[in-house]
DNA sequence: GTATTGATACGACATCATGTCGTTTTAAAG
DNA sequence: CTTTAAAACGACATGATGTCGTATCAATAC
């Protein structure tokens, strides 16, 4: 199940259905055209039908209108963009990707001390939790 | 200087001139296409040519037998499409992207510990130089 | 019932990037 | 001068993308 990446428009689209768990083809093309001509109903339908052929969105037909959600929420596309790029770069997963980075001196040190602090606080939680 | 991402045929060059810093346009041909057709010359040229007018590349013209380099490493490319997707994400930089995959518990307990493990060691490296 | 309204389904198109190849031009080597 | 190989570049097929228009369908209004 290899996820092609989202195009322009098409992420336009994801990031309302990220924001609203469910929303009708209408809702959508109201934010996304506000000027609202009616040719571009068409464009928002096409768009919504390519995604869930590619696997990204679902329909609940039940109703004439449909609505529409997120099949994958935002940080599992996040993930599996980051794991394609490791994959196409180093041939590894994400962590060898953020070594490369690391031993590439291509963090600031800023940057190296935030991700400390991030991974640290995590820990911190998860501790508790166990 | 907006980079856009690399096409399949285009990152196979790249490959090659991340492992060999100065290549011929044959080297090339010859690895990428070990049957070695004549017309595929003109294919690695073409590619080499839309490489050079986006940036990836140079070219050395002082011999009538070019020898190309990557312009960009492999590390710096890696960041700047690491960045280009966490500012189309989250509108964030990379950082934040990791912020969020963490949050989103996209992250197994052994990546992180992976991480955390690169980053100190990073870090105690950098402490003995300074 | 029929007409109207608004949505879905989908064919069609222009545009662009990509990968490919062929032809022409250039220049070195024999 | 001829041969050989590369560079330069035009051309093309393909596929993805964004767009729009038309046809179909379902619910409501009359």
């Amino acid at each position: 199940m290899k996820q092609p990446p989202l195009a322009n428009a098409e992420l336009a689209i994801m990031k309302l259905l990220w924001n609203e768990d469910l929303l009708t083809a209408r809702k959508m093309r109201e934010q996304l055209y506000p000027d609202a001509s009616k040719a571009q109903h068409g464009t928002v339908q096409r768009l919504l039908q390519r995604l869930e052929d590619k696997g990204y969105v679902e329909r609940d037909r039940t109703l004439p209108v449909h609505f529409f959600s997120a099949k994958i929420d935002r940080q599992t596309y996040a993930r599996n963009q980051l794991e394609s790029l490791a994959a196409k770069l180093t041939g590894g997963s994400l962590a060898s990707l953020i070594t490369y980075l690391v031993e590439g001196k291509k963090l600031s040190p800023k940057e190296l001390s935030r991700l400390r602090v991030i991974l640290d606080d995590y820990r911190a939680k998860e501790d508790q939790h166990d």
